[in-house]
DNA sequence: GTATTTACGAACGCTCGCTATCTATACTGG
DNA sequence: CCAGTATAGATAGCGAGCGTTCGTAAATAC
């Protein structure tokens, strides 16, 4: 139990490797359907092993039962086709702001059954518990799922998360908020495991999805705060359990950790508040300039990112300071680890190439190895769909009992 | 093969699942023999098959009997206790240095049979190969093990490694050296697995491995150049390649990566040389303090930090300035991965307490999270140590046929 | 010297997966 | 319209391994 000792046992424990092999098979070929001929291939193993293990896992309602595909037409006698019963074991994610709340259901091939969002303007804790169970109900209504038969569900926080214990430090947003009466919350009303992670790890975690594959991946998420996730070979990384805060790293002009302030240097520096900060200064001081036109008194962040695209030389300047700063910071971090890609995504994302070529321009003269630099490609639905994703991946753990077996033949 | 496909099969596999389940739970507790009764407990199996899985690998040659301890005398009749064989399958470590070559030998209990060290003046790169047939086969001889017993082999090279290729960038130290050469002459001479990795990666295995257990380590060996080595759960990170490269980070006043020139900012501002260059000026100026006196002309690196530790002001200075650079190089390395302790070893960890307290102090004003700071407890040896370490973790997973099983149950 | 405790060893029954064979189904070609 | 063929599904026999149970050996305690 405790002990890390080797599994082993009789041969039921075999018919459950065997089991989950065939189920791990159809998984990773999903949502493709799979002849009985193709699971035997893959999985190395005899016919009627893995028809008695498909029909177990017919009558036990993972695997769905197709007919013969219209479409394909070969000779011979038509193959019956599998696919994972995806309505088996759907899980739920929950991305809770203090102005939005946004909730994922999903089936265990990963497809997206729902997905709703409700935004407001700052809600006290109590209003927000409230508007999670509503959205958590019609997200259910919609995907056509009892709340009884979701299998596991994520909420996300921004903040350190302990993951055990859901405890969470360095979150003001929402007045009163505890992330433990989420969790309880969430538990009430769905009696499944229900875990909590930080928002940028679970952004990580479905963009390494999206993406595929192994390596190491940085996403950076960037708005008023700043945060990473770290994704090695499809498992994040946690360190202690704040890894990833990367707002607090030191800039050249200021390097004060402070505990009162959730706020840490390079977030100071260059969150989306403080740009916009600097975009107002470079206007004010440049009064006759295409980003003092744009963006005038209310001067916003987009407008300054605007405004270097149309090649204004005092908004590039800006974009030039920010994307130095930014750089600067990160470059320690990119030589550490190594990436195979640095992933940008949140508010500040929006910026598109200006941003994103000037950083790459800084980051190439301050690492050895120049890891690949993109822009999140799922926007505003990172965090649900990371959520979805590890509810997902638990899912799993839990079902398969050998997740990795290193075939030595 | 290429595929990653869950293994499964028949009553063979099953077989040489549970024989393996046996031999790690003996592996577990080496060096302390076990009896067969002890590894029914620990293995969930029954009697009868471990037994026979215990027959099998003493036959194999994995195991050896012991007689009944006399020391431990209880009632009834005295259990038989295996442990492990370790001339089972010996593995051989090699670090080779411009000026040094190491070669260790384990078994594979990790106990250290042999270790012979040659140092010498600078070698060609071809005397260099004959230097290290000559350790190799001493310390062989020394282990009483025979050449064509060696299960595998790990070799240290300094400079960013390619583990598939052995193909090395950035390795100046010695003219006309190939690490390439050097895989296929080890090959020549043992006829076994030969990998090679960087110098740093392979120390923070070994201190990884003395420190035991999981979380995350980086292991920073500070010498005139500056390398880290990150071990997650055990587990080497590499990233692309290039993983822990923190000699490159650039400092407040030196950002520039030259690929003409080996060493990086940090190396260039906090290296050994650097270091002791730094004393020199600061004994230039302040003639009459006790720097000046220790180190006279030839000022070195030691004579610094043995000024600081008699407190002397000059000395302090030097090192205050030191350590606040490495802190601040290091701080976004310390903020992303969030580690679970900091390690410095190499030539400057010989200074001790002195640059340590100096370091945690800079340290803990730069990060959320405080790592524990320590030095290496493994000093110079921690190089082959971890060569060892990397050949014994290869001999284990080809012979393991689960190397992780995360029991549901 | 006997009783007790502990561990080893062997026989039996059970489950499981693999090989081989047979049956079912649909397309092809005369 | 009917045989031929190719593909897929279903079934029996065999072998291998584990677990349970019982008997036996070896040491200590009284």
């Amino acid at each position: 139990m405790s002990k890390g000792t080797v599994g082993g046992g009789g041969t039921t424990m075999l018919r459950r490797i065997n089991v989950a092999s065939v189920l791990d098979a159809v998984r990773r070929s999903a949502p493709a359907p799979l002849r009985v001929a193709e699971l035997v291939e893959r999985t190395g193993l005899a016919r009627p092993t893995v028809a008695q293990a498909v029909d177990e896992l017919l009558d036990a309602g993972w695997l769905q039962q197709h007919g013969p595909d219209s479409a394909d037409r070969s000779l011979g006698r038509p193959a019956i086709r599998v696919s994972l019963r995806g309505r088996a074991a759907p899980v739920l994610g929950l991305d809770v702001g203090p102005h939005r709340v946004t909730v994922g259901v999903s089936d265990l091939a990963g497809r997206k059954l729902s997905l709703v969002r409700r935004s407001g303007p700052g809600w006290t804790a109590q209003e927000l518990l409230g508007v999670i169970s509503e959205v958590i109900t019609e997200a259910l209504a919609e995907a056509e799922v009892p709340a009884e038969d979701v299998a596991a569900a994520v909420a996300a926080s921004p903040g350190i998360v302990d993951e055990h214990t859901g405890r969470v430090q360095l979150v003001p947003s929402v007045p009163g908020w505890s992330a433990i009466d989420l969790i309880k919350h969430v538990r009430g009303l769905l009696d499944c495991p229900v875990m909590l992670d930080n928002d940028a790890n679970l952004a990580a975690l479905a963009i390494a999805a999206a993406r595929g594959g192994t390596g190491t991946l940085l996403a950076v998420q960037w708005g008023e705060r700043l945060g990473a996730g770290i994704v090695i070979d499809g498992r994040l990384h946690r360190g202690t359990g704040a890894a990833g805060e990367i707002g607090f790293i030191a800039t050249d002009t200021d390097d004060v950790i402070n505990p009162e302030d959730s706020r840490g240097p390079l977030e100071r520096a260059v969150g989306s508040e403080a740009i916009a900060a600097l975009g107002r200064q470079a206007a004010l001081d440049n009064p006759q300039s295409r980003l003092a036109e744009l963006g005038g008194e209310q001067l916003d962040t987009a407008d300054v990112f605007a405004a270097a695209a149309e090649r204004d030389p005092v908004a590039q300047a800006v974009v030039q300071q920010v994307a130095r700063a930014f750089a600067r910071a990160l470059a320690p971090a990119v030589l550490v680890l190594d990436p195979t890609a640095v992933v940008i995504g949140g508010g500040v994302a929006r910026a598109g190439a200006v941003l994103l070529d000037a950083i790459s321009d800084q980051l190439r003269l301050l690492t050895l190895n120049h890891p690949k630099l993109e822009l999140s490609a799922l926007a505003e639905d990172a965090v649900v769909t990371g959520a979805m994703r590890m509810a997902l991946d638990e899912v799993w753990q839990r079902k398969l009992p050998t997740p990795a077996m290193t075939s030595t033949t």
